[in-house]
DNA sequence: CTTGACTCTGTTCCCGGGTACGGATTCTAG
DNA sequence: CTAGAATCCGTACCCGGGAACAGAGTCAAG
């Protein structure tokens, strides 16, 4: 099987040469031992744990997520998985709502402003100086 | 009129004093002379100008963003309170979409992985080995 | 008048996910 | 053999939105 140097290793992935040296510090991959007074040398096998970080990052999971989910490559971890998921699941649907909301304020908000030709004062002025902002008004910011 | 502390000013807005601090520096609120010696005092209309921005933030405005829209309570920024209220609409949108793909992506694999009673690989763990993670794969991490 | 609560000001720290820098070494092309 | 990449390792910095701390001053109740 064919090694590669950590630029290599990197490029091959899709991230820097410092991203690779940061999951390393994160425990998230391993670190070859390094030849005396040489450079280390990554299996292929390293290209694919690192995809399978970007992926799984991809579907929302922070990096310590990541690091469970990689703990259970070892097999046994279907239920694990799943609470992840699940709990993930639901973040997304929360956070899917919120942004609805948010949506439908602003989009009511901008045809309104649009409605009043140049009446002062600008309807989006006037909600954010008095309403609460309806529905929309807490835990708005959070994950992702 | 009656004029407020900074901590009953902060209390009354529901925020930390910090925070009001923090706004001063970002030059979204005043500050108000010093009486010589003494402590500040907050006129009522503070507490107003503070739930301004919360509002705003709650509809996802970033403080920066905040700070336009409080220069047009001046009253002729229509055009660019929607210009901001637009963009952040748009963005909205383009993250909603990303959380539904997510969301898709995830719902199939919970459903894979219960209907996959304990067989080995999980499916969760399967596809972040293989897959390329389907349409979700980019874009994923922005604001909000 | 003292004690405790608040304020003032400046500075540092936090979160997550990296990016950038700097000096020393080592590898590689010409 | 030598110049220029690439690597190694440690550390500092970035973003946004505050939170926390330190040391000194001030205000109100008992």
């Amino acid at each position: 099987m064919e090694a590669l140097k950590i630029g290599q290793l990197a490029a091959s992935a899709g991230v820097g040469v410092e991203t690779v040296r940061y999951y390393q510090r994160r425990k998230l991959l391993g670190t070859p031992p390094k030849p005396y007074g040489g450079q280390r040398l990554y299996p292929a096998a390293y290209v694919d744990r690192l995809r399978f970080i970007k992926r799984a990052q991809a579907l929302g999971f922070s990096l310590d997520d990541v690091a469970v989910l990689l703990q259970l490559n070892d097999g046994t971890g279907h239920v694990r998985a799943r609470e992840l998921a699940r709990r993930r699941l639901g973040e997304i649907g929360a956070r899917i709502a919120d942004l609805a909301a948010l949506k439908g304020v602003l989009e009511a908000l901008i045809r309104e402003c649009e409605h009043a030709h140049g009446r002062r004062p600008c309807p989006i002025i006037a909600t954010l100086v008095r309403a609460p902002a309806s529905h929309a008004a807490h835990a708005v910011r959070s994950r992702n």
